[in-house]
DNA sequence: CTATGTGAATTTATTCACAGCA
DNA sequence: TGCTGTGAATAAATTCACATAG
């Protein structure tokens, strides 16, 4: 193992490899070779093996990967192991959508609280999660929740978001439509659905 | 204006700029700096400056950008003057929040079909889409409709995707959380929101 | 004097090719 | 012999610096 900056883009791949690695072994495998890894996930066998790399390499050579202890790795580097809860801001359609989610589970996160300023949500359970006043933000930080979802209409998230960062939200997957202006200490990941489907045209020969 | 290769970095921005202009616009603005509209969306001038460019440019020296005029372009450059309707197959909890999904009007983008295999739901309208039988997916073809949005079961996506090529689509949004196998004519965007959440914890120190 | 447009420099990421270990 | 691990080569994207047009 050596010291190397991990890209950003191997940062971005490691739960896509986690991903297969526990599906394969969902299906029986203990081991698995760099090849029948990427072909998996469709990807290349050289970016994997040198995705590992940077972490000093997990593997065998002439064997392969053992799935559980290289999963095991992967989830320590993402810091899975000490991070696992998330706050949900906005149960609307979406939100519920998100909060109904059963995908989280496998990377062993959790959405452990939802918020809405909605009378009429609050107080409600959806996927046994109760919704609580948006005014309840601040209890986060005692939550030791460093985690948060922001599904608010597009108006709200900026200041969704300065709330979740002073009640010391440090990581931030935001579904609005908008750009969100953050501290350098805090992450913002942004998914806009119809940007993504925006884009696809592009790749479709006109006729 | 001259030919360059177009980044595919620069095409994932391009929806990026036009969500920016059209913000502008809404605000009342008719011009806009390269300054101006980064900073709006978080991103360098420079950049801004350097897309544009692999189109040819589209601002007058030391005044700016003219709003509609350069929406308009980008709107040329992504086929969103061409591609405009969707379809979008498996209306669960995710699927029915992106029937409702308010975001895709702006773009000029329209569910036009939804598609689901349960009786239970088949016939029901959702935000003025008819659900139609999974069965039906071929008439797509002759409704030329060219995109879809997968949001069924993982272990269905595949199938699904295979049955929507077969039907003409030749972009999918995939919201499975697996790889999709599809000929090279065909794009697929795969969205994760799991995968998206576990790697923010990896930008959180620990403690 | 302002703000664009773009070659050139730099940084970052991917791909290759093969050495090294089981 | 098989598959990993990694420097080196290549490719791609970002950043810079400034000439250029209004």
């Amino acid at each position: 193992m050596r010291y190397h900056r991990i890209p950003d883009e191997t940062i971005r791949r490691l739960p896509v490899y986690l991903r297969g690695l526990l599906s394969s072994a969902e299906q029986g495998h203990e081991r698995i070779s760099s090849k029948d890894l990427a072909e998996f996930l469709g990807v290349n066998s050289w970016q994997v093996r040198k995705d590992f790399s940077y972490f000093g390499g997990f593997g065998t050579r002439g064997v392969g990967y053992e799935i559980d202890k290289l999963a095991q790795q992967i989830k320590k580097i993402l810091n899975l192991d000490n991070v696992k809860k998330a706050a949900l801001v906005g149960v609307g359609n979406l939100g519920s959508a998100v909060l109904a989610y059963p995908g989280f589970k496998m990377f062993g996160l959790e959405i452990a609280a939802a918020f809405d300023i909605s009378p009429k949500k609050v107080g409600k359970k959806i996927n046994n999660v109760k919704i609580e006043d948006a005014s309840k933000l601040q209890t986060l930080r005692r939550r030791e929740i460093k985690l948060a979802i922001i599904s608010v209409p597009r108006d709200a998230a900026q200041k969704t978001a300065d709330s979740l960062i002073k009640a010391g939200v440090k990581g931030i997957l935001n579904f609005s439509p908008c750009y969100i202006s953050v501290p350098k200490k805090v992450k913002v990941i942004t998914i806009d659905i119809a940007m993504d489907l925006a884009r696809l045209p592009y790749y479709i020969p006109a006729g």
